[in-house]
DNA sequence: TTTTGAGTTGTTCGA
DNA sequence: GTCGAACAACTCAAA
């Protein structure tokens, strides 16, 4: 038999819209499909624990997808440095195919490993799978990075759509190698079981490349052209829910970029009405420009003054924070739907991002570890891009007097309260009036609804107006030490 | 090089 | 109840 080529699937997991995958069918040698849990090289970003949960879903359903041609898909653990070189050598590879990753993390060990194995005489070929467009193909003309968002849109939308999508080649066999070890996927234990923190995510999702298809189907059927209007509802079913499959793989924005575009047309309708969907995915491709060009962006507010900013430490709030106890009825909610379903409703994530800098003054990172642990779609550049956002500490300068009140955002958004009463039942029988701000209610009011403050549901952790006035105030200690910077005190001259 | 217009997602206050 | 202005100053992108 020829040498095999090696197929390395990462966050890619899927057959279609495949360009590595494509890449390795055309040289009409055996393809080996490798899959690697690596838990070594990420560092503090290795994987968490709601993502391991998909991931374990996602890489099931491609297993079965390989075996249905004839192939199998081997599992490894290890870093990659170490491992990909290995089953190289044991399967006596002469090309190497995968799709290209952009934290920093992996741009250094992959760099490193690509040379590694050109050294041995082995051919490295890698694609992009991940992105409408890679970070360095969308910069400025002398070749900086867009800072803003707006002008990087207009740039990426000025350039010709990214290439179509490539469907699964046609007749595509897998190699099912002989004598290759694989490790059995139940002894990485990506699945939580004692106890079972599992039950809501398997409620909410299915994580293969048919579950992705479902969702994408179900947007495109209506959801996606009123998207603009009810993009901000988290009660409504008005968003696509692909992120968890972005993040892993399961389906490519190319992919839903050309779904979109194909039933504007078979609808007649103009591709302007999908445009409020489609900055989303640009504003996906921006946050990982900003990663692969700011890699400090995870851990570093990327504005210097913010170095300097008096944070909290507060381990009662940000523990009410996580679990959802914060007497803030639009906070608890969101919290909450993040830990039962690990996913929340973007709108909800800038509320309880803001809750947590600006009403408890605890730092961003904090939150951002919180959600990489408990998002289903955990993602390094959007995570750190939007954690850097609600801050007001990321490149895209929110004005640091947008400080969220949790009340006023939930009679916007949650007007009829159908989020907050699925997610904060001892609530629900409260009137509208005062579901959102049950501290306000009458005694009777509370009595008539069962509920008791400080016993059923916890009284506010703060008050706003209160903790308003102190975020102001730590911003204007910013400003004045910005200031002292610019202009040093000068030196006696007497 | 200089100038100019603009910058995802908010809140409050006063007319 | 609705509306516009104020809330800072700065950096970025493009002309």
């Amino acid at each position: 038999m020829s040498a095999p080529v090696l197929l390395w699937f990462r966050n890619d997991l899927r057959l279609d819209d495949h360009p590595a995958l494509h890449a390795a069918a055309a040289g009409g040698r055996p393809i080996v499909a490798f899959f690697l849990l690596d838990d070594e090289t990420p560092g503090p970003w290795r994987r968490g624990a709601a993502s391991r949960w998909f991931l374990a879903g996602a890489l099931e359903s491609l297993a079965a997808a390989i075996a249905e041609r004839g192939g199998r898909l081997i599992l490894r653990r290890g870093p990659q440095s170490e491992v990909v070189p290995r089953i190289v050598r044991e399967l006596g590879a002469r090309s190497v195919f995968w799709s290209r990753r952009y934290e920093p993390w992996a741009v250094a060990a992959d760099r490193a490993l690509e040379a590694a194995l050109r050294a041995d005489g082995v051919e490295v070929s890698s694609f992009n799978a991940a992105l409408g467009f890679e970070p360095f193909e969308i910069v400025q003309a002398d070749g900086s990075p867009y800072k803003v968002y707006t002008p990087f849109s207009r740039a990426w939308a000025r350039r010709e759509a990214p290439p179509a999508p490539l469907p699964v080649p046609p007749g595509l066999r897998f190699a099912g190698p002989e004598g290759i070890a694989s490790e059995p996927l139940e002894s990485w234990e990506l699945r939580p079981s004692r106890p079972d923190r599992a039950v809501g995510l398997r409620e909410s999702w299915e994580p293969s490349e048919a579950g992705a298809r479902a969702l994408l189907d179900r947007f495109l059927g209506g959801p996606v052209w009123s998207y603009g209007r009810m993009r901000d509802f988290p009660g409504r079913a008005g968003v696509s829910r692909l992120s968890p499959h972005l993040a892993v793989g399961t389906i490519g924005p190319r992919r839903i970029l050309a779904a979109v575009r194909a039933r504007a047309a078979g609808e007649g309708r103009s591709e302007v009405e999908a445009r409020p969907f489609v900055r989303q995915l640009i504003w996906r491709d921006f946050a990982y420009h900003t990663l692969f060009h700011f890699p400090d962006l995870p851990e570093r507010a990327l504005r210097a003054e913010f170095h300097g900013f008096p944070w909290r430490g507060n381990a009662v709030g940000l523990r009410a924070w996580r679990r959802g106890r914060t007497g803030y009825p639009i906070v608890d909610a969101g919290m909450r739907e993040l830990w039962r379903t690990g996913w929340m409703h973007n709108r909800v994530r800038m509320i309880v991002g803001s809750f947590l800098t600006k009403d408890l003054l605890i730092p961003w990172q904090e939150g951002e570890r919180w959600f990489w642990d408990t998002l289903v779609d955990a993602d390094l550049a959007n995570n750190a891009t939007g954690w850097q956002w609600v801050a007001g500490c990321g490149i895209e300068a929110a004005p640091y007097f947008r400080i969220f009140n949790p009340v006023l955002q939930a009679r916007k958004f949650d007007p009829d309260g159908a989020y907050v009463r699925r997610w904060v039942p001892e609530l629900a029988r409260l009137p509208d009036a005062f579901l959102h701000a049950p501290w306000e209610a009458p005694a009777d009011v509370l009595a008539a609804a069962g509920v008791r403050l400080g016993e059923t549901y916890p009284r506010p952790l703060v008050d706003h107006a209160a903790a308003r006035a102190r975020a102001l105030e730590a911003f204007e200690t910013l400003r004045a030490g910005a200031r002292l910077d610019l202009q040093p005190r000068p030196r006696s001259s007497a």
